[in-house]
RNA sequence: GGGAUUAUAGCUCAGUUGGUUAGAGCACCACGUUGACAUCGUGGGGGUCAUAGGUUCGAGUCCUACUAAUCCCACCA
């Protein structure tokens, strides 16, 4: 066996630098991180949400990671069979829109490079770019099976999407159909409804007068905007609204184009907005459109696919709509059309991608999925249960969207994704929709022509769960890992993503992905702003991980949050996670120095702070282990960190010196035993947190093994619980935090050392005397004695009480009886308060008859108690008063 | 317009099914280099849990109203 280090061997300071890149190398050599199917064990899954290839790590993939990784690597040392499945997405839009900034520079288009060029240029990209983002995600730490990791377009990917969208044209559940449609002019491309952000813009209100065919004054419409008049076919008016009711069948005049357009009667129309009649644009307005139809309008779309005008808006061709919009309103002004115009703020849709563009609702004629009967089974599996949002509530938000749930439109005006398996027949006309590519038309044999279009990269996406397990192939992944356990994503994604895996899944696989949704919140800035690009306030974990570390990093990100809830990014969040990674390391440090052979501990011979510890370790691991289970990471990692830092290394650890520094010897044995067996169980426990800080320090624990992340998960030991020594324990240590408390209060420099007297409490003499070496060690007492009756006391002292007893302080001259008695006193008056609301609670009959027993003997005890030491308290004040 | 979340110490946040002196980290004050750690130790100050009602023997926790902030959905030209 190679020779382990030592305590003396360690840094005093952890170097998280010198280490993680060896031990994450070391970890993927000995394949610590590929999944093993074992027949007959249920598995615990999860499959990453793969980012974008474009994609560089930020502080919400970080936060990702560590909230997939910890209970990642919590369940494979529970011994559960683990895979944690990685991959990346092919993104289309985003990814087209990089390639074709890149082109641009070389002086290249898309359409100078034809597609064929341009497609070898995008997979020459990925394979340059693609692997960033994964390499960034291994400084994380994170544990997923690299050997399993998929890429959207991958050759399974792309099988499954063919497979899926043949199966559902085959149900009639893919169409496609000439709608009206978001149309981004800077993607110049389709986008879906959940695409689209509506931003609150403050605008106009135009009127504009209509004159009538006839020579009539016509009607006034009121429009935010104008520029979309060129396209106008009809001017709508409420039935009921009796303004207009000689209008409706009449033609009024459409200003410009001088065009003759119906006036229709529709109940769409509010009789009390702006001026009670609306001009249609039916190609780019979805009411409009809707209105059109029931009316038989004409409908004429006047915009390019660059969002300009196009050739139907006669003179005003070629001008982009903010231009066209304001020649509009001009020369209607100059025509004495313009009747008013009136500020006014409304919502306007804009990019998901590009956010200062503005949608524009059109029709066009695009792919779509009918989703409303593919989203029935998938409501009700989570109303069942079968998938679990954690917190619940965002399965309201599921809710919500499903229930309304509109036609998705799938294809995008791109290259880069996956083409459309459609082709068609230039000479019978015959669309053909094959898994395969066809060779030739199979009904008459002509020339073929594919759709052009690609899919929406969410369509890959939603099938994500099952075709990274290989489907649509049976495979043993497949089998043996779907349903998977767990996702874990932002609430941001529901709609777009988490929604549609689980329909996908439902339908494909009968079975919904996952049986629980964890949802987290976003990573915001200092001030709680969203971290953006356009803000610059962006904190690159990257840089982070290299000045702290990158457990420093995953802590900070865990500690203090709650599920579900958003949470703001502070360097004195990480500043702190580095300090108790630092506080663990020198622990385990003092630990090695003390400690250089494993051996167990003889039960019988285990001291009272050797019981407590072992009891509070029980503890730990049963609440760590439960906030794992249920996703609370943020209590998880609080409990590990209070438990480290105020238990073991505050108190136990501190408590050890003077045994390990004694005569003893089956004491100093024990107590090193008992060291080395809690510092092992907590570098478990903070391991799916802190995963390289503890993977290092179990290299050099004696007798220490293989890794660390493939070691046993603690199991709760109930002969390690120790109630009553719990109690003791917590007796001495409230004697020397009494002690402290009063020589800061007297002003006692730390390094004077004072003599001790106890007198115990009934049944604590034992307790107190064992005390001695603590006393000594922690509350600068020269010596402790224990005295059998009061007389004993000198008169001399500083004294408090504390359940286990009376404490006194002999300081000499430092004593003045007035002010020890007004200290007394003081102290007195607060525990009768204490007693008054005691007894307050005992007198009331409601209480005492309706609170659980257990409850009531509580206070009881604590009336007792109290009353006990206010006792001694006054038999002290007494005492000093007949020496004034 | 519909829905959700948040409001607790100067700051960032915890607070389990209501159980009775409300916790942590950071910041602040005082003291301290006792051989794990100054990325540390000890002690201390600091909150009537946004507001107003209500239910209850008991409310930070449950209900109602209200205020503020954030978010989701819908969207009337």
């Amino acid at each position: 066996m190679e020779k382990k280090m030592t305590g003396a061997d360690m840094e005093t300071r952890f170097n998280p630098q010198a280490i993680e890149a060896d031990l994450y190398k070391a970890w993927e050599e000995a394949g610590a991180f590929v999944a093993h199917r074992v027949e007959g064990r249920k598995p615990f899954t999860i499959v990453m949400p793969p980012p974008n290839i474009t994609g560089q790590l930020h502080m919400g993939h970080a936060m990702d990671c560590i909230l997939q990784d910890a209970p990642i690597r919590y369940h494979r040392m529970k011994g559960d069979p683990t895979l944690w499945l990685p991959g990346t997405d092919h993104a289309a839009i985003a990814t087209e829109v990089k390639i074709v900034e890149a082109m641009q520079k070389e002086g290249l288009t898309k359409e100078s490079l034809g597609r064929e060029a341009f497609l070898e240029r995008a997979w020459n990209w990925k394979k340059e770019y693609g692997g960033r983002i994964v390499h960034q995600q291994r400084k994380m730490g994170i544990s997923c099976d690299w050997s399993r990791e998929r890429f959207t377009m991958d050759e399974g990917c792309s099988k499954a999407v063919r497979e899926v969208f043949v199966r559902l044209y085959e149900k009639g559940l893919i169409y496609r159909g000439n709608r009206m449609i978001n149309w981004c002019p800077a993607c110049r491309s389709a986008i879906s409804d959940a695409e689209v952000v509506y931003k609150d813009q403050a605008s106009h209100l135009w009127h504009i007068r209509y004159p009538g065919a006839d020579g009539s004054e016509g009607v006034v419409v009121a429009t935010t905007r104008p520029e979309t008049m060129l396209g106008d076919t009809g001017v709508a008016v409420n039935p009921a609204d009796e303004r207009y009711t000689g209008l409706v069948g009449k033609k009024v005049i459409l200003p410009l184009m001088n065009k003759e357009i119906p006036v229709v009667a529709d109940e769409y129309v509010e009789m009390d907005f702006g001026t009670g009649a609306v001009k249609m644009t039916p190609a780019h307005d979805p009411n409009d459109f809707e209105v059109a139809q029931r009316h038989n309008l004409e409908i004429i779309t006047v915009t390019n696919d660059d969002g300009t005008m196009n050739e139907n808006a006669g003179r005003f061709a070629g001008m982009d709509p903010m231009e066209c919009r304001k020649a509009v309103v001009e020369e209607l002004d100059k025509l004495g059309l313009l009747v008013k115009v009136e500020d006014y703020s409304h919502n306007v849709g804009f990019c998901y991608r590009h956010g200062d563009t503005p949608v524009e609702p059109r029709l066009s004629e695009q792919w779509f999925v009918a989703m409303k009967t593919l989203a029935e089974p998938a409501i009700a599996a989570v109303r069942e249960g079968k998938t679990k949002f954690v917190p619940e509530r965002f399965s309201k938000q599921y809710y919500n969207w499903m229930e309304n749930i509109r036609d998705w439109c799938i294809s995008r005006q791109l290259w880069w994704g996956h083409r459309i398996p459609v082709w068609y027949c230039d000479s019978c006309g015959e669309m053909t929709v094959s898994r395969e590519d066809p060779a030739c038309c199979p009904k008459c044999g002509g020339k073929l022509r594919q759709d052009e279009d690609v899919l929406d990269t969410w369509f890959s996406s939603a099938l994500w769960p099952f075709s990274t397990l290989g489907w649509p192939e049976q495979t043993e992944d497949l089998k043996y890992f779907y349903p998977t356990s767990m996702l874990v994503t932002g609430y941001d994604i529901i709609t777009f993503w988490v929604s549609r895996m689980i329909t996908s899944g439902i339908e494909q696989m009968g079975e919904t992905p996952f049986e629980t949704v964890l949802i987290h919140g976003l990573v915001r800035d200092e001030l709680g702003r969203k971290m953006s690009k356009s803000l610059g306030n962006g904190v690159d974990p990257l840089e982070v991980i290299e000045e702290y570390g990158a457990d420093a990093l995953r802590f900070s990100l865990v500690m203090g949050v709650s599920p579900g809830n958003d949470t703001r990014y502070s360097r004195d969040k990480v500043e702190a996670a580095r300090n108790f990674a630092n506080k663990v390391w020198n622990a385990s440090r003092f630990v090695l120095m003390n400690v250089d052979e494993r051996k167990a501990f003889d039960p019988a011979a285990l001291e009272t702070a050797d019981k407590w510890i072992l009891s509070r370790l029980q503890e730990a691991i049963r609440d760590v282990s439960d906030h794992m289970e249920d996703g609370d990471f943020g209590l998880a990692a609080t409990k590990i960190y209070d438990f480290a830092w105020s238990e073991f290394c505050d108190w136990y650890i501190e408590l050890s010196k003077s045994r390990l520094l004694g005569e003893d010897g089956e004491s100093k044995e024990t107590v090193k035993a008992v060291l080395l067996y809690v510092l092992e169980n907590l570098l478990k426990l903070l391991h799916p947190f802190m995963p390289f800080l503890t993977e290092q320090v179990y290299k050099y624990l004696p007798g220490s093994e293989g890794f660390l992340m493939l070691q046993k998960w603690p199991e709760i030991r109930d002969d390690f619980t120790f109630t009553e020594d719990e109690q003791k324990m917590q007796g001495i240590m409230e004697i020397i935090r009494t002690i402290r408390n009063l020589r800061s209060e007297m002003n006692v420099a730390p390094s004077k050392r004072t003599r001790l007297m106890l007198l115990p409490a009934e049944g604590w003499a034992d307790t107190l005397k064992g005390g001695d070496g603590y006393f000594r060690r922690l509350a600068g007492a020269s010596e402790s004695l224990l005295m059998g009756s009061r007389n004993e006391v000198a008169e001399k002292t500083v004294s408090a009480v504390t359940a286990a007893g009376e404490l006194f302080i002999p300081l000499g001259d430092l004593v003045d009886f007035e002010k020890e008695i007004a200290r007394l006193g003081k102290e007195l008056e607060n525990l009768q308060k204490e007693m008054n609301r005691s007894r307050g609670m005992l007198a009331n009959q409601g209480f005492i008859s309706k609170a659980p027993a257990q409850l009531v003997q509580q206070e009881k005890d604590k009336l007792e108690a109290a009353e006990a030491k206010a006792k001694a308290l006054e038999n002290r004040i007494a005492e000093l008063k007949e020496n004034v």
